[in-house]
DNA sequence: AGCCACAAGGTCAAAGAAGGTCAAAAAAGG
DNA sequence: CCTTTTTTGACCTTCTTTGACCTTGTGGCT
């Protein structure tokens, strides 16, 4: 009943699950090759199962020592409150969402007060310079990078929770 | 598998991170030898990865003592350095600037693989949409709100640097 | 000086090694 | 049946590896 697809996916969740970062790499061939399938299954599968919505981004390399990179961007237990920061932050950010942002990251205990500080002198000194709309985009994309590291490393950073 | 110019190309990024000042020189036909493999994919290395795009430059002379000279625009990204690395990002970053970034970091033990990946993600996300010279404002935004979690932490994150 | 040999590095194009695309055929669902 | 999802396969694009041949410095010899 399970289909050839739902196989690659299980297959392919596994290695991630089983991965300590939530990181994988295999060769599209080498996938293909285990499920007795052509290569473009695995295409198929990526393009379905492991999209940006549902998670996860692909990247790959054509050519010799090529690749296909799978990554999670939240591993396994999402860090509970950054993933719905992160959806909060669309493609711009006024100063008082920022700040109320970075208020509410700092009372969960995501940022510690000196990161706090940090971030506001950024977005200050990265946006303040430029006038609307550009500086909601510019302060969208600094809070953007640093939610990156902040929910990157598995289980979060090193906090006591 | 990493291909073999991944290989060189982490061979040379090694010695320019452990190099006092961020330039090195080689012999072009020495490192050919080290990985066994003809010179001109040396050339192919220096011609893909080491471009001023990524922020090196290379010069070369011929004949009897001839050499190859790399020299990284953005120094060692050291512990103490997410400082230098800092200053050296300025208010805009081009695609390639930023991919040689990440690839520095990385190599350095300041992102791993994983993070990078991210990285990269986001940065596509977010810049990708924007003509110049927004895009690279966006980009340089992206970076600085890593950057500020990469050196926030006192004393650094839990690295094995 | 002029010439020659040797010691580098440079160029370029062909061959090889991945992965990507797209659309048609087949299967599953409703 | 009709629609949606899977499977396949022919063909495309990108990146890497190799090798034959070219150019440029250096140093020695006449």
């Amino acid at each position: 009943m399970s289909s050839l697809t739902d196989r690659i996916e299980a297959y392919l969740m596994h290695l991630l699950l089983h991965s300590q970062d939530g990181c994988v790499e295999v060769r599209r061939a080498d996938v293909a090759d285990r499920f007795a399938c052509v290569p473009s299954q695995v295409t198929y599968v990526l393009a379905t199962r492991f999209t940006p919505e549902r998670g996860f981004f692909v990247e790959s390399r054509r050519g010799g020592g090529g690749y296909i990179r799978i990554v999670a961007r939240h591993p396994r237990p999402e860090p509970a409150g950054v993933h719905t920061v992160w959806q909060r932050v669309g493609r711009t950010l006024s100063a008082g969402q920022a700040e109320g942002l970075l208020r509410s990251l700092e009372q969960a205990g995501w940022l510690t007060r000196r990161e706090a500080a940090l971030m506001r002198q950024v977005l200050r000194q990265e946006a303040d310079w430029a006038d609307p709309p550009l500086d909601g985009l510019l302060r969208a994309a600094v809070v953007k990078g640093m939610l990156v590291m902040l929910s990157s490393s598995p289980g979060g950073r090193d906090r006591i929770g």
